[in-house]
DNA sequence: ATTCTTAATTATGAATTCAAAATAGAAATT
DNA sequence: AATTTCTATTTTGAATTCATAATTAAGAAT
């Protein structure tokens, strides 16, 4: 067989990445490329693609002969990666809300009630993944696809560590609550505002978490 | 042989990378596996490896069963760069201000008096050379690795254009003024001003290009 | 028993080979 | 002559093979 549309080293990646956010490969962990190969019935050499993909994400670290391990970040990695990420989220909500039109707007009011419904069922793992796509559809909106990469990169390696600030008790609504407050600023199209707004948010979920 | 301290492929890569910046493989190009392999005098393997890890920077673009190509940059990508670099290299500027230390000062202040003597000596390449350095500089004492990256990978992706705004007459003094400006800013501990400074110098440079 | 040395094994890095798709080129049809 | 069809060539994607460095294991020496 081969009529798949997409190159192989790529399927292969994908599930390396989602190996390493499951926790199946954790942070330190060598990546065995027989195991691999074995398991997914492919040969090395895509494999070896593969891992280079995810070496370029920062999602794992090479080392001469020695091969691959998955990367682990420590405490000033991720104050550093928090750092740029809410910079840049920041600014993104501010595009948002100079130059969103009112059809993008109330999509993401959309989400955002299922943000909050997700909260009200007490769902919290609806919730993280509704917030995703909360931050991501904000970055859509900002029309900036480079940010975008870059903020989705960063993302990722965060995803290595998985401290959920979500997790502690009281942050599903305090995290809620900023989200509020973000949306408004949006509709209201206040970009300074939603900036400085999104930009405290993301740095209270960093201290929740740290 | 094969007692080489780093392996083949980032050996290869940067071959490709200096032939792009060289213009010798122009935007759209297609890659020629061949005719590189014979050249370098290696195998296919590495080579493609080596071209993943430029497609992972946003150099090359890969296409399914056709191979990669040399990315090209419009101007909307300019623009959309521009915004990034912009707001992560003054926020470096802001943090440089806010906690460099003396001795981190004044190697920033030496080669910014080695910037002044390149423009004094009307040498556009050295002063060009020497803006970058200062530059990575600022990046580096900022001390986020992070951003660092963030900031390389993207500032690589507008060297595709070559659209050198220093070219420019009268450009290289007005790029020296801005430096002086943000010199001083740095010196006198200014983050705010620092970031606002290095903001718009950015954006004049794009304005510049474009 | 512990450490050091050396042989066997394993794993990585790179070249080669094989399969299939895309392109180029020739022949045929209109 | 222009376009289409079919064949040959080239090129990409992936598997396999080969070479060498790193690790493990076994044996020798203290």
């Amino acid at each position: 067989m081969s009529l798949s549309s997409r190159p192989l080293y790529l399927d292969i990646a994908d599930v390396i990445r989602e190996k390493i956010f499951q926790h199946q490969l954790k942070p330190g962990a060598w990546i065995n490329e027989k195991e691999i190969t074995q398991e997914l019935e492919i040969s090395r050499t895509p494999l070896r693609e593969a891992i280079k993909v995810l070496a370029a994400e920062g999602l794992v670290t090479m080392k001469l002969r020695r091969g691959a391990y998955v990367t682990e970040v420590d405490n000033q990695d991720l104050v550093n990666i928090f750092e740029v990420i809410s910079i840049l989220e920041a600014q993104a909500a501010f595009d948002v809300a100079s130059n969103a039109n009112e059809s993008e707007l109330e999509q993401l009011d959309k989400l955002h009630t299922r943000l909050e419904k997700a909260a009200a069922d007490r769902d919290i793992d609806r919730f993280f993944e509704l917030n995703q796509e909360f931050h991501d559809l904000i970055q859509q909106i900002a029309g900036n696809p480079w940010m975008r990469k870059v903020i989705q990169d960063l993302r990722q390696v965060l995803k290595l560590q998985r401290k959920n600030s979500l997790k502690k008790i009281g942050r599903v609504e305090q995290s809620l609550l900023e989200h509020r407050r973000i949306m408004s600023a949006l509709i209201d199209r206040k970009p300074e505002e939603a900036k400085s707004l999104m930009n405290s948010h993301l740095l209270q979920g960093q201290k929740a978490a740290g």
